[in-house]
RNA sequence: GGAGGGGUGGUCGAGUGGUUAAAGGCACCAGACUGUAAAUCUGGCCGCGAGAGCGUACGUUGGUUCGAAUCCAACCCCCUCCA
C-alpha cells in the first residue's frame, strides 16, 4: 500500500490527468512545481504561490542542509512550518547539485563530499544522509532518491556506470526510506540518451518499488527533439498508475510536449529565474519586458490571467521597474511566470479531461512557433 | 580685476607625441537562462561597408612634427579661490 493514492480522471493519448492526494493536500496532474530552493520561492510570498493555484513546491537537501542547517529547520517545526507552505512539499536529493557543483565534489560509492559554495566546508552527503535530511528533518512529502544526474554528452559506458550508481543509491534510499504512511520516496530513472539503458533504468527502479518515478538527467544540454524522443522510448516503461515526474523541465513547449508523452509533474527554476532577469513568458514563448517597444504600452502582459501581475500592471509599468533596477520588477515578474505555468497546466488538464489534448497541443504549438518565427524576425 | 584648475565619444571618466576609433563605469540596443553557486551572464554600442577597409573624431582656429587628444599660440566657454 502506498502512501499518496494516484487517481487518473481522464488520458487522452498519453497524456494523462490526475489527483496524487498527500496529508498535505491534493496535487491536480499535470502538475508544475515552483523551485523554492531555499525555503522560499525567490521573490514571491508562499500566500501569492498558493494563489497562483500551485499545489505543490520544491525545496532543496543541498542547500538547506547548509542553511539554515536541516537539524535546524526540524528543530523549528519542519519545513512546512518553517516555510509557512501548508501544501504539499517535495524536495530533491542533491542529485542534482552533484551535476551543477560538479567542481565542488567528490564522488564515492557511498555518497557524495561537496565543498559548500558558501564557505568552502566540506559535508558528506549519503543516499542516507539525504533520506534522513528530506523525509525526517525537513518533513517532505515527497522525498528524492540520491541520484547521479548524468552529464549530457558521455558515452554509454560512462551513462551506464552513472546508472547503476544511481540504481544503487535508489535502493539504499528505498532502504533507508522504509514505508510511512504519510510521506512518499520517488525513484529517477536515468540513461542519458541511450534507449536500452532508459529501459534498463525504469525497470529495474520498478523492481525497488517507488510511489512515483522521475525523470531525471533531461535538458542538460541535448535539446528539444533528443528529448522528446527520450520520453518517448521512456515513459511507456513507467507504470501507468504512478506520477512521473520529468526533473527541472521546463519552458511551456516542453511542458505541452511532455504531457503528450505521459508525464504528469514539472518542476523548473525557469518562470522565477527569467522573471527575475527581465522576462515573460507566454503561448508565444519569452517576452523580454526591458526592450525598448514596450516602454510606452499601456497594456498588461496577460489580462484574461487572475492574477495581478498579468492583469494589472502595464508592460511600461514594468519595463520601467526593470530599467531602474527596481525589486518589484522580480516580483511581478515571477509572480506573472509562475501564475502562467499554472495556468498552463490547467488548460492542459482541462483539455485532457475534454477529449481536447490533440487540438490544444496543435494549437499551441502553432503560437509556439508563431512566436519565434516573430522573434527570429525581430 | 588677480591667482589657479579644466573643456575627451549619449554620459561620467582614463589617457599627456606613434602600438589610440581612444581604457573603464553608466546609459542605450539586443540575446541567453530548464531537479537555482544566477536580482546573473553574453554580445553590440561614431558613420558607411558583408568584409578588407574607407571617412570623420578628443572646445575653436592656426602652428610644431615623419606623426598630435597629447607639445606651442590665439580665441571661446566652464569651475574654484582672492579682491
Amino acid at each position: 500500500m502506498t502512501a499518496f493514492p494516484y487517481t487518473i480522471h481522464a488520458t487522452d493519448g498519453a497524456a494523462r490527468c490526475g489527483t496524487l492526494s498527500t496529508s498535505h493536500g491534493d496535487i491536480q496532474t499535470p502538475a508544475f512545481m515552483p523551485v523554492g530552493t531555499a525555503a522560499t520561492v525567490k521573490a514571491l510570498y508562499m500566500d501569492q504561490v498558493k494563489a497562483t493555484g500551485a499545489d505543490i513546491i520544491l525545496g532543496n537537501t543541498y542547500h538547506l542542509m547548509l542553511r539554515p542547517g536541516a537539524e535546524r529547520v526540524k528543530r523549528l517545526g519542519g519545513l512546512h512550518k518553517f516555510s509557512t507552505w501548508q501544501g504539499p512539499m517535495l524536495t530533491d536529493s542533491g542529485g542534482f547539485q552533484v551535476w551543477s557543483l560538479s567542481k565542488l565534489r567528490k564522488m564515492t560509492e557511498e555518497g557524495v563530499k561537496f565543498r559548500s559554495h558558501i564557505d568552502g566546508s566540506e559535508h558528506n552527503l549519503t543516499p542516507e544522509r539525504s533520506i534522513e535530511i528530506q523525509s525526517d528533518l525537513l518533513g517532505a512529502d515527497i522525498s528524492m532518491q540520491l541520484d547521479e544526474c548524468t552529464p549530457f554528452g558521455c558515452s554509454e559506458e560512462e551513462a551506464r556506470a552513472s546508472m547503476e550508481l544511481s540504481l544503487r543509491w535508489g535502493a539504499r534510499s528505498k532502504q533507508a526510506f522504509g514505508t510511512r504512511d504519510t510521506q512518499a520516496l520517488f525513484g529517477i530513472v536515468q540513461g542519458s540518451v541511450f534507449e536500452n539503458l532508459r529501459r534498463e533504468s525504469a525497470e529495474r527502479s520498478i523492481e525497488t518499488g517507488y510511489d512515483g518515478y522521475a525523470i531525471g538527467g533531461l535538458a542538460v544540454g541535448e535539446g528539444f527533439e533528443v528529448m522528446c524522443e527520450v520520453l518517448d522510448y521512456t515513459t511507456p516503461h513507467l507504470p501507468t498508475a504512478r506520477p512521473r515526474y520529468l526533473m527541472g523541465v521546463g519552458k511551456p513547449i516542453d511542458l505541452v510536449e511532455s504531457v503528450a508523452r505521459g508525464v504528469d509533474m514539472f518542476d523548473c527554476v525557469l518562470p522565477t529565474r527569467s522573471g527575475r532577469h527581465g522576462q515573460a513568458w507566454s503561448d508565444w514563448g519569452p517576452i523580454n519586458i526591458k526592450r525598448a517597444e514596450f516602454v510606452d504600452d499601456d497594456s498588461p502582459l496577460m489580462p484574461e490571467l487572475n492574477c495581478p501581475a498579468s492583469r494589472d500592471y502595464s508592460k511600461a509599468y514594468l519595463n520601467h521597474l526593470f530599467r531602474s533596477g527596481e525589486y518589484l520588477s522580480a516580483m511581478l515578474l515571477s509572480w506573472h511566470n509562475i501564475a502562467y505555468f499554472q495556468d498552463l497546466t490547467r488548460r492542459m488538464r482541462e483539455a485532457i479531461k475534454a477529449g481536447e489534448f490533440a487540438a490544444f497541443r496543435k494549437q499551441f504549438n502553432e503560437r509556439w512557433q508563431e512566436g519565434q518565427a516573430q522573434r527570429s524576425g525581430n
